[in-house]
DNA sequence: TTAAGTGTACCATTTGATATAGTACATTTA
DNA sequence: TAAATGTACTATATCAAATGGTACACTTAA
């Protein structure tokens, strides 16, 4: 499965879920329209609660990722992302000037976390551009 | 005061206490060897509980931000960083990631991000580089 | 029509982190 | 000695997270 979720990782797991949802989707390796695993399915193969997966997924549809249709199952949405928010603007902001004084601590300077997103860029950009793709 | 608490926040108090002390230190607006207030004193300003503030303080302690002396007090370290840990590194490249990942979805360029940290670096600038200044 | 699969909505319970409250102790300073 | 300091300890309350279980409405396929 391509999910992976770690019990002993701070973050929840429906937290896990969703980041890995949203990377998949990134990266291009879940395309639109794709059907996801139905939410009793993922929880067998995790070995999480139904009510977790369940959790997970009603949070990627209100943000949009997914959208579920009743007896049908969970997919892969096919919207354009919501218009630009400032307040995940400001979230954003707030999180990387956080990194970065984190950074400064360590010693790793902003040219080295620039490199990083190049690099984490490529990685991830092998798959479709989220935004652009859906205003062609 | 210079810390502010918000307690509507998610993020923990202690957390936010030690998110801001780093700030301020790498602002430079707290200097090396500079005392803190004590925990019963910040406790009394923030009016939050003593022992929230000395999680805080050990928490800090512990990432050698700060130095406590039983009956003197805390002060701002003059020790240099620990040496690059790994662990962080990763730690930092994986919040990173997932910032690159979510500003995907709202249609922030990987360039947008690489600006920020500009802006962000000289802000905090102004201050003291923590590593280097250890190092003379 | 029936049966299986789907998401969803409940409710109850457990666990852990967070925060508070209170007391006490060792150390340092004035 | 007295005051201030950080620290340790116990107890309690609250909340998020996760689990377990049941049930319902809808869709699909037999």
């Amino acid at each position: 499965m391509l999910v992976h979720i770690d019990q002993k990782s701070q973050t929840p797991i429906y937290e896990q879920i969703i980041k890995q949802i949203k990377e998949l989707k990134v990266k291009g390796i879940l395309q639109v329209n794709e059907k996801l695993p139905s939410v009793r399915e993922l929880s067998s193969i995790l070995l999480v609660n139904p009510n977790t997966v369940s959790k997970a997924y009603q949070e990627l549809e209100r943000q949009e990722v997914i959208v579920t249709l009743r007896g049908k199952g969970t997919f892969i949405s096919d919207q354009p992302v919501s218009n630009l928010d400032s307040k995940k603007m400001e979230e954003l902001k707030k999180t990387i000037k956080q990194v970065l004084i984190e950074a400064k601590y360590y010693g790793v300077s902003k040219e080295q976390l620039t490199e990083w997103l190049d690099e984490l860029d490529k990685e991830l950009g092998g798959g479709t551009d989220v935004k652009s793709s859906k205003l062609k």
